[in-house]
DNA sequence: TATGAATGAGAATTCATTCAT
DNA sequence: AATGAATGAATTCTCATTCAT
C-alpha cells in the first residue's frame, strides 16, 4: 500500500481544501491543515514533502476527477456536441457540489507562486488534451467548423466555463450554476458549428 | 495640484509595473519599487496608503486606458459587430505593446489576495460595463442573438480573450497575439449572431 | 548476559561512527543510524538511553581500546621514554586505520554541546591518567625532567598530538600520520627531558 | 563610513559574545543576541547576511585583535625565544581578561558546522603563519633546531597552548592562567631549542 | 524483543511600515 | 518633501522520542 492509498492521505488533502476555501490561500497554514485534519503537524510531512506538495497534491487528486469523468464521457457513442455538454454539465455540476473545490480551484490556488502555477498547469494540460480530443472530433465528423483554429477554440470553451465559474464564485454563488450549463453549451456550439 | 498628478505618482506606478514584471508579485518588495523607481522607501508612503495601494493604483492607471479607449470605440458610428473586433484588436494591441504590463495583468496579480482582487474587480467591472453596451447594442440592432443571457455572452467574450492573452503569456509571447483577434473575433460572433 | 554485550549494540555503536563519520554530526539522525545499523528507530532505544547516550557509548567503547593499548605499553619493562614513543605510535596507527573513526573523535564529536562533551571529558580522563603514570615515572628516573609541571607536560604531550592527528585528517589524510609519530616522540622529548 | 564601523555592528558582536559564553553555542538564538544587543532582531540583518555571518565575523574581530598583537610582537627587534614568550603571555592575557570570549573561542564556536569551522580556520591561518615566521626565526638565527620540521613544530607550539587555555576554561579558570605562561614558554622552547 | 507511525516543540528570517532628521 | 535606519510579527519544517502492536 502506498501513501496516497493510506486514509491519512486523503484526509489531509480534504482538510486543506477546507482550510484553504475558509481562511484563503495566504492565511491556509501547516498547523491549520494538521488540526483540521486531525493529526499533528509533523504527521503533515510523513506523507508531503513540503507545503507546496501539499497543495500540488489537492489539485491532482481533484482534477483527476474531472479527468476521470471526462474520459468516460469521451469512451461514449455519441456526438462531439452532446460529449461538450455533458463535459460543461459535469463540469458544473462537480463544482457546485463542493463549493469548497470551487474557491479553491477558481480563486486561492491562483494565489500561489510562479513555481507552483506551472506545475498545476501541466496537471491542467491532461484535461485540455481531452478537451481537444472531442473538439476534432466534432471538427472530422462535420459537426464543428473544419477551419477553426482548435487553439482558439480551446480557449474559447475553457475560457468561457471558466470566467462562468469564477463569476458564481465571486457572486458567492447566490444562483445556480448547473442551470447555466445548457446555455453556455448553446452559445460555444454556434461558435463553433460548421 | 492633487498626488496622482505629480511626477513621482506615476514614476512609482511605472516602477511597480516593471518590478512585478521582472520579479513576480511575491518578489516585488517595496524596496526594490522604490529603488526601481529612483525614491527612497519612505517617499512611496507619501504617494501612497501602502502597498496594497500601489498595486490597486497600477491595475487602475492602466486599466483607465483600456477603458478610454474603448469608450472612444464606442462613441463612433459603427456596427456593434465592428465594434466588438475593434475591441479585441486594441485589447490585444495594447497588452502586445507592453509585456511588462501583460504578464503583470495576467499573471502576476492574479496572485494577490481576496481583498485585493475584490478591488481589482471592481476597476474591471467597468470595462465589462461598456463591454454590455456593445453586446445590448448589438442584440437592439438584430446583429446578436436577442434571446441570448448577457451576461454569459460577455463572460463567453471576456473568458475567451482573457484566456487567450493568458496562454499568450505564458508560452512566453513567441507568436504574434494581434494576429489572432480577427480569428478570436470571428469565433465570437458566431456564438453571438442571430 | 549485559546490554553490551549483546551484538545489537556495537552494530548499533559502529553504525553511529560511520553515519556520524560520512554525514556530518549534525546531520547524524537517529533514524539514519538505525538504518546503517538494519535496526528500526525504536530498537536503538531498547539499548540506549538517549541519542547523547549513543555518542558517549561510541567514545567510550573506542576509547577503551586506546586505554587497553596504552595500559599494555605502560605494563612492559621500558624506559618512560620509550612508553612515550609506543603511545604515540599505537594512538597514531589506530586512528590511521580507521578514518571514520579518526573523523569522529577529532572533528565531529566536538560539535557536541557542553554537557556531552563534559562526559566525553570524563572518558578521556581515564587515558590522561595513564599518560601521567608515564610522564611520572620518566621523572622519577630521571629521564624527564624533574621540576616540570605535570599537567603542562601532560598538555604539550596532549595537545602536540591532538594538534598533530586533526591537521593530518582536516588535510584529508593525504600523507602518512604514523612516520610522523617519531618526529613528534623526539619533539616531546627534547621538551621534557632531565 | 561602512557597516563595520558603526556603532551597532560592534554591539552585536559584543552581545553575541556574552549571550554564547553564558547560553551555550546552541542556545544562542538570534532573538537573544538582538536583546542582549538592545536591537530588534531585524536590524541584525542590516548588518549580518545571517547568523552564521554574526559568528564569522565574532572570529574575525576578535582573532583579529590577537593577530595585530602578534605582527606589532614580531616587528620589535628581539630573540624569535623572546617573540614566543611574549606571543604566549600575551596570547593567555587577552584571553584571561575576558572569559566571555575564552569560552566562547575553546569551546562554544568548537561547536559549529563544518562548514563554519572552515571558515573559522582560515581566519585561524593567518595567526598560525605569523607563528611560523618567529619559528623559522629562530631557526634561521640558531635558537631553534634546524632540523626541526616546522609544521610539527608549529602543531606542538599551538597545540599545547590551545590545551592549556581549554584545560583552564574547563576547570572554570579557577587557576591563573597567565602565571602558566613562562613554564609553558620554557617547555617549548626546550623542544625546538637547537 | 522489535517495530515504525505519530508526535509537537522550537527558531531563523523577511519585509511592510514608521518616524526622527 | 524626502530620506532610510530601525522595527518586530509571523510561519515552515526537523527530528528525538514514544508506544500500540
Amino acid at each position: 500500500m502506498v501513501k496516497k492509498d493510506k486514509p491519512k492521505y486523503k484526509q489531509i488533502i480534504n482538510a486543506a481544501v477546507i482550510v484553504i476555501a475558509e481562511n484563503g490561500y495566504h492565511q491556509a497554514q501547516v498547523s491549520k491543515i494538521a488540526k483540521q485534519a486531525g493529526v499533528a503537524d509533523g504527521t503533515i510531512y510523513l506523507y508531503f514533502k513540503n507545503k507546496e506538495d501539499i497543495l500540488i497534491s489537492v489539485f491532482q487528486e481533484k482534477m483527476g476527477i474531472f479527468v476521470s469523468k471526462l474520459e468516460e464521457i469521451i469512451s461514449r457513442e455519441l456526438t462531439a456536441s452532446t460529449k461538450l455538454g455533458l463535459m460543461i454539465t459535469s463540469h458544473f455540476e462537480l463544482l457546485a457540489s463542493d463549493i469548497h473545490l470551487a474557491i479553491v480551484t477558481q480563486l486561492e490556488l491562483r494565489q500561489s507562486n510562479h513555481d507552483l502555477r506551472l506545475k498545476i498547469n501541466n496537471v491542467l494540460r491532461e484535461y485540455l488534451k481531452l478537451m481537444d480530443k472531442i473538439l476534432i472530433k466534432g471538427m472530422e465528423d462535420g459537426e464543428f467548423d473544419i477551419e477553426m483554429d482548435i487553439r482558439l477554440a480551446r480557449q474559447m470553451v475553457f475560457g468561457t466555463m471558466d470566467e462562468t465559474i469564477t463569476t458564481w464564485v465571486m457572486n458567492d454563488h447566490k444562483y445556480d450554476l448547473v442551470e447555466l450549463a445548457p446555455q453556455v453549451h448553446r452559445l460555444l456550439l454556434k461558435g463553433m458549428q460548421a
